[in-house]
DNA sequence: TTGATTGCAAAGCATTTGCATGCTA
DNA sequence: TAGCATGCAAATGCTTTGCAATCAA
């Protein structure tokens, strides 16, 4: 296992290059809020940020953590998601594999999943309309099987190949 | 073609049933926005709504749009849609088949379009994680082949069978 | 030194809520 | 008549902006 100091490395050079490149500065929050942002695996409002923030640096304000979320989509390290409560999250984007959402919305866990049918349908789709497709949203709404357990036991233990997925988060409510 | 004046009696009865259902009152209000909603076959920001309502009636708040709206998704008649500018937008829902949306990031257009084969993957992927779908929401954002026409040629007028679809909206900024 | 950055407070939006008045059933 | 509906104004929640003080290059 790598040194988890040097976790980072190419994030935060990415990071660099692109305040050099746009004639901006590196700051002490900056830094910190990248790190923070880096370490914590999971959708992050700007808020939730923020708090992670405040624990390690009472001093910084709202206000440099939404202009650095701004900052760190534009350096191509994050990217804005929205599940429909009216704030925006922000993900990992470098090196992190383009994924779709399913969200319960009994409990709001957030499954992320991948399936190169999906994504070869759509991109077909869209050259059939002369669209030059950048990116696309795919929400999935629904209750996930914790939650519809009554029903649940008709699929059980989900048996097979599951496409490739990640848990993201959930709220206990 | 159908007289005019009755186009709408179908939904009509649906939201008056819905009222009744739920205890509601019928009021003149809620008669203007409906009719109004209906008539107008683009996607409406509640804001959009009341200026068009206005017209009609100077007295009608932008509230009981707010409210009336809520009403109409409720009863089924209408379905939020949101294009990530922040607003909520309403479609009609009553009678529409599911369709997912195509988004041209430089003039706005929306190409409503509906896929069998994706639907279909969407469902599967659902069921393999024991996620009992309620629904989904697919945006494609890219640049339409009228913004893109220095590249449009390529793909020029669509050839082929195009899945079922309409442009309903776009900005001329 | 110079111009970008910061944090606060205030402003902006879209949407929701409290409440007195009005209207439907 | 009882209780839902309305519209105004105010409140809310998230995000952005103005600005004086601060800090990086």
């Amino acid at each position: 296992m790598a040194d988890r100091k040097n976790d980072f490395q190419k994030e935060e050079q990415v990071f660099l290059e692109h305040l050099q490149k746009a004639g901006l500065k590196r700051t002490a929050q900056r830094d910190l809020i990248l790190e923070i942002f880096l370490r914590t695996e999971e959708h992050l409002s700007s808020e939730d940020l923020y708090w992670l923030v405040q624990k390690q640096d009472q001093s910084v304000g709202h206000t440099t953590v939404y202009r650095t979320l701004k900052l760190l989509t534009e350096a191509g390290l994050a990217r804005e998601v929205r599940f429909g409560d009216g704030k925006t999250y922000y993900e990992h984007h470098y090196n992190h594999e383009h994924h779709d959402h399913m969200i319960c919305t009994e409990c709001g866990k957030v499954i992320e999943f991948f399936s190169p049918e999906l994504e070869a349908l759509q991109d077909a789709m869209a050259e059939k309309f002369g669209f030059k497709l950048t990116h696309h949203n795919l929400r999935i709404l629904g209750v996930c099987s914790d939650c519809g357990k009554m029903e649940s036991e008709l699929y059980s233990a989900a048996s097979g190949a599951l496409p490739r997925v990640r848990v993201v988060s959930g709220k206990t409510k």
